[in-house]
DNA sequence: AGGCTGTGTGAGAACGATGTCACCACAGAT
DNA sequence: ATCTGTGGTGACATCGTTCTCACACAGCCT
């Protein structure tokens, strides 16, 4: 019952034309008459006929798709992420095709996607050149965002710089007991985890003072285990860089269970610029995860396309965003 | 240098049977020995060979591919929504196309979708009959999520009882004065919004009491703005029911700003379990977008495979998240 | 034996587009 | 008048599948 939809013979013969005619029109191809393509055009939208890009793309051997794989768009940052992504790659008259994996085992098994896209965007996903490469021999070009492989095109933040920009941040109100926490998994650190801490790190010799970290398997515990064991601390920090908003979250929660004002005691910074953080007024680092999207969805506009990208491994800078949770550090009673 | 992917026919020479048979083997149709199936999966394997759904869903036309249309990713809720519904599909052996409209001008622009999808789901999106049944005319089923219209297949939450619910938690604590909160547009309210506002007002008079009903544009200050109003009132409410987690939000933030404490002297509930509303340990309800999402998803599956579904029109039950917002009112002193 | 049935396999026509090539008319040059 | 482009158009092969049908061959019953 739903009757088959308008094929491209169905406009030609409306229109009174070949269907190589109605091909060329809608394609945007030159060599028609003006008067022909208004025809065509015109019986075209009668039939609110649209191309079928599985058709085309069988004998162009583009598909108009591009693939992205994605832990979980639930969380805030793979949303944002997407989001710019979709919006970029929309521009560019692509299609998005999302799949979630959540362990790295299964993707292997979702690659099945030769023919099926153009390039595909690995959001988040700690990728082995193998699995790059596997990846590209079945569906073209491969982009990471998120995270970086040598050799492979990639996006993303400056973690790096992210870090030491809060550090001295934190530095320049005052403060010398700076704190990290951080998170780690058994099985390492992820890059950007690294990039972060080692940021933190430079920032913190930078200015001659000695680098204080606690890392905590990563979690929604993260933060609070974290607090508990510097508040036991002969003298606590007076300051804390949080690796992510998520466990400045927990650190801000465990804080307020405590007792401890912030900033009032202790300073406190996130980073991501999570929704979260504004609701709690903290001080956060800015990853614009939205234009990471975009950035990816334009670069792999340009690789899908056949533009020569001007460069394949981009960068972008992050922001403080200064908020109520930061300030200077106490007086202390100490000093004469 | 991307030389070509293999196609059957490779497959076919390779394991010496004819393209036909490999066909069958991997769409898993009977009637082929289990050695030659076993020899055409290798070749299959070896070649690292995947099907063209392109190809195939030339001949059949079914694209194994669903349009999903959604205002935006990046808000929680979509975002859970469409996570739940990637899922779901997934499971389901089909793609998910994803597709951000703003507006719902661009969204008619959007649906050239013919023979590129085999369903379309609608996220959130009131959409008249008219845009449905053209909807409908391109891309196959409709089923809308989150929104409902009378005939169409739609998966929504109840919201009615959700905010019956919520007011009757309230008025159990012992709240009598208890106003609420709701949004509202110059177009006019939204079917979920008119339904949550009957809700309480369905339990409000229920109770022999008369409801308190505040309505501002929705964004970001609507919350704040009616707060504002509620405090300025000679008696203000006791408790305070938001349509959402936005909202409440922003009531949170000007109760804190106004120094009142919550829920010392106001009881504040929101309505989403919104990230944000543990994090800030608000009382909400909870209507579960990721399970909303995974329904809609099997109904989908149901539609497109040419199941005939249980029932197209799916409303599910929501559950109160009590948490630190909401407690019994404080004893008025002017009683005796 | 002869005729059925059934089962595994292959040949070939779709599917709906694109791209190549041939054709036709008509312009301007010879 | 004939030749030669040239620009608009149509015929047809092609892309990688599925599907329908025909065929070969085995087993079983009369």
């Amino acid at each position: 019952m739903p009757n088959r939809p308008a094929s491209m013979r169905d406009v030609a013969r409306r229109a009174g034309v070949s269907l190589s005619t109605v091909s060329r029109v809608l394609r945007g191809a030159a060599g028609v008459t003006p008067e022909v393509r208004d025809k065509v055009r015109a019986a075209a939208e009668e039939l609110s006929y649209a191309v079928s890009r599985n058709a085309s793309g069988l004998v162009t051997g583009r598909t108009c798709r591009v693939a992205v794989v994605v832990p979980s768009l639930r969380p805030w940052y793979f949303a944002s992420v997407v989001s710019g992504l979709g919006h970029a790659l929309h521009e560019a008259g692509l299609d998005m095709l999302v799949h979630q994996v959540g362990h790295l085992e299964d993707w292997i098994h979702t690659l099945p996607l030769r023919h099926n896209s153009d390039a595909l965007v690995a959001v988040a996903l700690e990728l082995t050149e193998e699995q790059c490469a596997h990846a590209a021999d079945m569906a073209g070009p491969v982009v990471l965002v998120g995270e970086r492989l040598p050799g492979r095109a990639s996006v993303h933040i400056d973690d790096h710089a992210g870090t030491a920009g809060a550090t001295r941040h934190l530095l320049n109100l005052g403060h010398a007991r700076i704190a990290y926490i951080g998170s780690r998994t058994d099985g390492g650190m992820s890059l950007s985890s690294t990039a972060r801490l080692n940021g933190y790190h430079e920032a913190m010799t930078e200015a001659g003072l000695e680098p204080w970290t606690v890392t905590k398997s990563p979690g929604p515990g993260c933060g609070e285990l974290a607090v508990g064991e510097l508040l036991s601390h002969q003298s606590p920090p007076t300051a804390v860089l949080a690796e992510s908003d998520n466990v400045a979250l927990g650190a801000h929660r465990a804080l307020r269970r405590s007792g401890v004002p912030v900033p009032g005691a202790i300073s406190l910074m996130g980073f991501d610029d999570h929704d979260v953080s504004s609701a709690l007024d903290l001080t956060t680092v800015d990853q614009a995860p939205q234009t990471l999207g975009r950035v990816t969805g334009h670069l792999v506009a340009d690789l899908v396309q056949g533009r020569r990208p001007s460069d394949t491994c981009v960068e972008l800078p992050v922001q403080i965003v200064p908020r109520q949770s930061t300030a200077a550090p106490r007086k202390r009673r100490t000093s004469p």
